[in-house]
DNA sequence: ATTTTAACAGAACAATCATTCTGTTAATAT
DNA sequence: ATATTAACAGAATGATTGTTCTGTTAAAAT
């Protein structure tokens, strides 16, 4: 009986979730995502119920369709990955100049202090970057691809660590050669 | 002739400094500031004349005291600083858990993409962490404490890089000892 | 003592914020 | 066809934002 929806709440999440990661959670007016999204307000209230509730479901599907895309962090995680997998994740972040840099990473430093839930998730996203790295540098050090003494939880703690600084540096557009610069001796580490 | 102010904008300064540092740019109102300095907002207006370049001046400010302190960057930078040194800013950087990060580092993802000279400012914040490694990495391969084979430009990226990152770390609240073992494998990539 | 100057406290301002409310419209079940 | 349901567009709301304005007060120069 009831009139039906003229929006797709999924493609609107998609695009809300792309205006926080350019402007990030304050800088975002309910009126930004009205017009981004082209829903009206009560849609967006009938649905997300709130602006930070919309924030919290925009970080879920941030992990799941960036983080875990095949060309980005995803790669690093599929199975039987190994240190081929983690160059070639390194590589893209690298060659990524005036991006957006990395919405967890962005949440980690303006909302978690505030924001327990939001906390929560930048913790469990580090935990998810920490587990793909070991896995992947386990597989690697049974090929024989890194030296068997090569600590992998140490070394995945390091490169998670190392990920969220370049994500700093691609969201205030450091210089391409400094990233390429940390990229390699990252990587150089892993021998 | 003129009254004479009640209040010292040096003062003002550092403790909106500390505000900043804590809650961020948009986090951070006028009235709070009025009542974290026990200045008025005409006092704020007069000596800073918006929030803006309080903000601005904020940074400067942070980079002279926080940056530069002796407990701090300030070690890296001093004159015939060595691998010694480098390896007592990192440790000190690692223990300080449940801490507020960088403030550059902050200001790096939250308001320089929207802010030409917050940008600048971070930018050359990055520039000054790489001069300081670098001299302290040169300095350490004069003495013979790192190979010869070190580049000391591309290492001095790649410990600002990790620096970012670990602010980040610290700012949410990061696992201590992820947080140890980052800044470990960083410096076992000294050797 | 009087005038001058600017800092004082805080009210006033217009803009913007997240959220809720109002009346209208459209799709289905009867 | 009609009643019912909920989504629609957008106005209204109260709070908060950064900034400016108003009248008062205090220190120094005359």
């Amino acid at each position: 009986m009831p009139r039906i929806r003229e929006f797709d709440p999924a493609i609107a999440l998609d695009q809300a979730m792309h205006l926080f990661w350019q402007r990030g959670y304050g800088n975002t007016s309910i009126e930004d995502l009205v017009v981004a999204t082209g829903v009206s307000r009560h849609g967006l209230y009938g649905v997300f119920e709130s602006k930070h509730k919309l924030f919290l479901a925009c970080l879920d599907h941030y992990q799941k369709v960036v983080v875990g895309a095949d060309f980005a962090f995803g790669v690093v995680e599929q199975a039987h990955a190994s240190l081929k997998n983690i160059r070639c994740y390194f590589t893209a972040i690298s060659s990524h100049p005036g991006g957006l840099g990395c919405l967890m990473a962005n949440t980690a430093t303006d909302v978690a202090p505030y924001d327990k839930r939001a906390a929560r998730k930048v913790e469990k996203f580090r935990a998810r970057m920490r587990g793909g790295f070991k896995t992947a540098l386990l597989n690697a050090k049974k090929a024989g691809e890194i030296s068997a003494h090569v600590n992998a939880d140490k070394m995945a703690d390091f490169l998670t660590g190392v990920t969220q600084g370049l994500a700093v540096m691609a969201r205030s557009s450091a210089d391409p050669k400094m990233t390429a610069n940390v990229v390699q001796t990252t990587l150089a580490c892993l021998r």
